[in-house]
DNA sequence: TGAATGGTTTGATTTGCATCAAGTCTTCTA
DNA sequence: TAGAAGACTTGATGCAAATCAAACCATTCA
């Protein structure tokens, strides 16, 4: 790994904190990769060599089984994926691709669990994050088990709109089929629940959509800290 | 504390390794206590004071948003419930109650922290039971997405019965309308389910359940073990 | 032990959503 | 730049599951 990435890399949340000769070590034997978009980087049921972390870019989480497929969840910076896997030496559940060009951390699971064992402030930041993606798995399968559809779009919309700033104007962070799949609806379903939604509002041109009448989307929506709030 | 019920928490998995002054610290503050059936321990929002382990009965975790409610896991000896929230000092997002006599162990998440911080092996278990608290839930995600109700039914019980010894019958662990919410239907559903099921050879009486035709049952349910199996 | 209560099953109907198909729009490629 | 391919929308239809209601069964209680 060349050592111009390295402060980049230092600012991750994952590495702030860990003491200054095992981060070199973890940094010696980690690769900071550019990948294509569109390209599976893990395949379920394999082993799990890597814990990836995404620096930029955006990646999709799939799982398959007997012939469907379903989008679990869509990574952005600067979140890690597959850490429990790398953990507990197991497989990994779920595949991964790329949605868009995307800057990957790639550090080898051995040196993963020996640095969580001789650092501290490692150990913590690991068990943080684990915690966070756990606490974020629940609240998505709060989300599917308690909402309808539209309520699910709605919520969702509401969030894109105050990681965006809460000017009434966003942009999707990636395509539609990834997004109704997400939702756990067809993208048919996707479209006819943007139909749905605009009575209260709701404005789609392409991958922009602006929400003109927050009071009665957010009637509609009726929103809920605990699936919604992703950052406790 | 009683000294007396010191033999049976130390061989819980979370303490089995832990050092004994730091064991010994932990459980003076610990409790052991035994609660009736249908008793609500924790409400979802409320921040998380103690970490619950089951030592005997069963705990539902479930949801509520919007006037509607769903069962998210039951928990069963030796798992613990609601360890995320006291490992980043964060509130419940799941309610609990027992769904029979149960002995739980209550640890103040403060003390649970401490000695996360303190002892290697202690945080080595916990990291490890995280680990599985999250792949478990990934995998209940995977269940939901992917499979239809009968499906997801017919794993549930192919489950059960390896769970109890692959004798062919096996015993329901809860009442009907839990489980019925657990795998995200109706208790109507359910039974239709069942009945779905009967020229698979299942044959229902109360609580216990005959799987008469396993190969046939096998060949609709399509078991996938990166779904089915909770060991890994 | 009979009545009350709660759990479950069954039937009828409705609803939310998937599937299939075709049309429209956008992006990519030769 | 025109055609091809892919993404998305729209319409029609079907289906899985929820909802509502009533009947039946099992358990609890006085």
């Amino acid at each position: 790994m060349r050592s111009t990435d390295l402060p980049q890399v230092r600012e991750l949340q994952l590495f702030e904190t860990t003491s200054g000769p095992n981060f070199e070590e973890l940094m010696q034997a980690a690769y900071l990769q550019t990948f294509p978009a569109q390209l599976t980087l893990i395949h379920e049921g394999d082993p799990a060599d890597f814990l990836y972390v995404v620096v930029e870019g955006k990646v999709e989480l799939f799982a398959s089984s007997n012939g469907r497929e379903a989008t679990m969840a869509v990574v952005q910076p600067f979140g890690t994926f597959i850490l429990a896997a790398v953990l507990k030496d197991a497989v990994y559940l779920m595949s991964a691709r790329t949605t868009e060009r995307s800057k990957l951390l790639l550090v080898p699971s051995e040196d993963i669990r020996k640095a969580f064992e001789k650092d501290d402030a490692f150990a913590r930041a690991i068990v943080g994050e684990l915690a966070s993606c756990y606490r974020g798995v629940v609240k998505d399968q709060k989300d599917i088990k308690l909402r309808t559809s539209v309520e699910r779009l709605a919520n969702r919309l509401i969030r894109y709109d105050k990681d965006q700033g809460k000017t009434g104007s966003l942009e999707l962070p990636y395509d539609k089929r990834t997004l109704a799949s997400l939702l756990g609806m067809t993208p048919e379903n996707l479209s006819r629940a943007f139909n749905t939604l605009k009575p209260y509002g709701v404005e789609v041109e392409g991958s922009k959509v602006h929400l003109n009448d927050m009071k009665s989307l957010l009637i509609l929506a009726k929103p809920n800290h605990l699936i919604d709030d992703r950052k406790t």
